[in-house]
DNA sequence: GAGTGCCAACTTGCATGCAAGATGGCATTA
DNA sequence: TAATGCCATCTTGCATGCAAGTTGGCACTC
């Protein structure tokens, strides 16, 4: 009987709301070509076919092109008329904006999670003061890969413990598009330590349940990173990636 | 002749880069839904057909499907597989989102026009102060649609005016799902006096190069807003629109 | 009368055909 | 050899066909 209710009710809601469809062939499309765009089997720059991209995913044209909207819409691709799919590389000035929609939305995030009840404050600072605890142990063993995942859960905590959609929604299209950049300067960059102290200074301020004082710190904690990270860029010459 | 040589240029442009292609049936089923629900032609909660729509607009399904997935990323509607297009309701709980958003980002951007060199810091200053003008005189004429379009210039421009293309595509995207509430709320308004005494405030701010003050007032200006418009949302039982 | 199941009508997902735009190379000319 | 123009080829924009999923109503049962 329970068992009849409860599937009642889990049909409704898939039909209702947040119906977790199966995925289609646009989903596979969509994900197979943001993968080989995360991973350069797509490089920048390269232009593909439409045709091509769906003969190699057993498909036909019209969920490739129907992903490929989806993905211009993220700032991914570019689809020129009649001429194919072209994948976009991202200039210096390009990451420029990128951090500034980061710090602009990260900022907003931390003064709204210092502005929690008690509570709830508390449940997130300890899930951040986690995260960043574990960069610290990564640190010391020199485990690059697990500081990378541990300040992204971070940076993702962040943000989506201020719960709003849209602020999520924003941050994830836009690390999308920086991803290669973050996969090559995770290994660039020198000074990744002080980011365990520039985190737990974000925290403290939540905890204090000081706005003011978050915004500011996660603020300047982006700052430094992207003040850091241009440059480094630029000496490498690199003008696109 | 000059028919000629117009012909040659626009299509050297359009080979170029930022193509201004001439638009496509996608382009105008986009552009025509988007305007239908702006107007409320398609109100929310409306589930319509491709099928419909597409002999409205004397096309076929393709190109209203393939414009419904841009406007479902803009977040204006819901493609329900096998059931058609559903037209988006605005909840409160969306315009606290909207909001938050706007304060992030137009925060950021004050910011940032405040840090320019002096000679497009006064540009850009002076570019507002003659929005926010035109608004005062508005706001004595008892002109509502010039104040509205005034106050909506002022904003534009202070997004725009910090030259990040992410940024102004984001509040673009945001002020479009908004377009109803905004256009509701600005008949519901009483205080709206109350805006160029703080846009003043944030163009001072500017003018005197205090990026820190630019935002703090950017900020308090869209929070008091919001602050205003949300109970009068709520009161009016406004669950949704 | 209430509940159940079946079916016809409708809707989209995806494949494919066709036409028009874009491109690169080859022939032609000076 | 360099420049020009034409054409075969490739590529997408859009229409349409078909199949599968969804829905609402009607008949049937109890």
């Amino acid at each position: 009987m329970e068992d009849r209710m409860a599937r009642t009710r889990s049909a409704a809601a898939a039909q209702d709301q947040e119906a977790e469809r199966r995925p289609s062939l646009v989903d596979d499309a969509y994900a197979a070509m943001k993968q080989a765009i995360h991973d350069s089997s797509f490089a920048p720059g390269y232009q593909a076919s439409e045709q091509e991209i769906a003969l190699r995913l057993g498909m036909s044209r019209t969920p490739v092109h129907e992903a490929a909207i989806r993905l211009q819409e993220d700032g991914l691709v570019r689809v020129l008329p009649r001429r194919g799919i072209l994948i976009l590389a991202l200039a210096p000035d390009d990451m420029r904006e990128i951090y500034d929609v980061i710090i602009a939305i990260e900022g907003r995030a931390a003064e709204l999670l210092a502005g929690l009840p008690d509570s709830r404050r508390n449940a997130v600072v300890a899930e951040l003061a986690a995260q960043t605890d574990i960069m610290a142990e990564a640190w010391d063993a020199g485990d690059l890969a697990a500081w990378g995942q541990a300040d992204a859960a971070f940076h993702r905590a962040l943000v989506e413990r201020a719960e709003n959609g849209r602020m999520t929604r924003i941050v994830q299209t836009i690390n999308d598009q920086s991803h290669r950049a973050r996969m090559l300067t995770l290994k660039l960059r020198r000074e990744l330590g002080a980011s365990v102290a520039e985190h737990r200074a974000i925290i403290d301020a939540i905890r204090l349940g000081d706005p003011g004082e978050a915004q500011d710190r996660a603020h300047r904690h982006r700052l430094r990173a992207r003040d850091e990270l241009l440059p480094l860029l630029e000496s490498f010459g690199l003008k696109h990636l």
